[in-house]
DNA sequence: ATCTAAATGTCTAACGTCAGGCCATTGACA
DNA sequence: TGTCAATGGCCTGACGTTAGACATTTAGAT
């Protein structure tokens, strides 16, 4: 199935069962996100569907119709037969059908701001202040390299959403992981809108090692600190240039 | 409809619009748990069944069965006519049908432990560094002075649960208010379980002067920090006692 | 060659939900 | 006293979802 490496362990934390109605949306709007934040490795095969239907908590029909929506953008293509399945697409082609309404635009970028401001610096002081498992600390080390090693600006989007999500799987609570993923999906798609900025992308860079580090140490005040700048850093650049 | 007070201006932040499937359990659940940590007030009528309905965002069939399914637990009773409608009852007599399987539930508790251990002081910081509108300040001191004069223990969890909400509800994020309101509602749920204790509630007042205080002075740390002991001491109490 | 396993593809009956209209009841107001 | 408006109560047709059975395709094992 999908490849081992930083993405698998995150996979059970990002496949929260959907709720009920909206069952197809919902479906789109996760196996979307998740291909997008690359949590889904491109090349690599889904679950069968039999499998996803059930992780998902929907029917097989629903999720159906849900792939075959993924397949017409152009994100995943489906074989069958014994080796076959839904195999993930290249993600620069595809563009799913825009959901946003420009109406409240301004007002749900301030809401997820605000809300991220909240959850990405408690779950970094959460994450070192309690003692982490070596899975745990492998997935951060690893998540990190993955997005000092990004070689083009869709890599470096997704691993660093990725990190982000990490943060939050590590401390141990599914609805704190739901919510970083609700936010990272929301992020990801704005910054996806404004340019690759390579001074900023440094900086990052920067942060994103001290908060790594002072997690591995235990320092919480310092991991939640510099969370916290980052957090503004990124709330700036997205408010300036997406009005 | 209901009475002006501390609740009213919580009403359109905690009533976000169901989503889809699960349609009639979602109702249930979320108007049962507005009901019982007195967001609709005792005695005070629902509004009316087309408006309800459109502010949950499902079809006047599903609310009127949720509804009915509230009646069947007494929590509300419901008279016709012109100046009718369904009235929230006395909450002590009310049990809804429990949802929660006994398995998964020391993890349930952890996991909201934790996410609250991330929202609420996440929160306070946020209340504590912004502006605050006038009408953002009352509500916080009015939900304060509740939770103080609070005559029952029923009277002062929910009044507690108020004031919690009140304070994400300022800080201006759907998101963080929704994911407040999920937490109020199961640790109220817990709490409901476990003794009353005199030394407990005395404490907690004290912590939350200083958190309504701290937030009002735009003292954010401190705001921060006392909801982080506040969160600390509930979850001592739930987890000594609720295994 | 043939069989088996693993996957996608297809069909159907039952159910929950929706939208909207109409009916029944009751108190307020002219 | 009679009318009206606001409210809960009820019905119908359409649609999405579910669960499960069955069919098809393909690669490997025998």
């Amino acid at each position: 199935m999908t490849l081992p490496g930083v993405a698998s362990p995150l996979i059970d934390a990002i496949l929260r069962p959907v709720r009920g109605h909206m069952a197809f949306e919902s479906c789109v709007e996760q196996l979307g996100s998740a291909i997008q934040l690359g949590i889904f490795e491109s090349g690599s095969k889904l679950p069968p569907e039999r499998i996803l239907a059930e992780k998902l908590d929907v029917s097989r029909a629903t999720l159906r119709e849900a792939i075959s929506a993924l397949r017409s953008a152009g994100l995943v293509s489906t074989t069958r037969g014994r080796t076959g399945g839904t195999i993930v697409g290249l993600v620069e082609n595809a563009r799913l059908p825009d959901q946003t309404r420009n109406i409240d635009r301004q007002e749900e970028i301030d809401d997820i701001l605000i809300f991220r401001r909240v959850i990405e610096p408690g779950a970094c002081f959460r994450a070192a202040s309690v003692p982490l498992a070596d899975a745990d600390r492998e997935l951060l080390t690893n998540s990190l390299a993955a997005v000092e090693g990004a070689p083009t600006p869709v890599d470096y989007r997704q691993a660093d959403a990725r990190l982000h999500l990490a943060i939050a799987a590590v401390c141990g609570s599914r609805e704190l992981t739901k919510s970083s993923s609700q936010i990272q999906a929301k992020v990801h798609q704005f910054l996806g809108e404004i340019p690759f900025l390579q001074k900023n992308i440094t900086n990052s860079n920067h942060q994103h090692r001290k908060i790594v580090r002072a997690i591995l140490d235990g320092d919480a005040d310092t991991a939640r600190f510099v969370m916290e700048e980052h957090c503004d850093g990124t709330a700036a650049l997205l408010k300036g240039l997406l009005k």
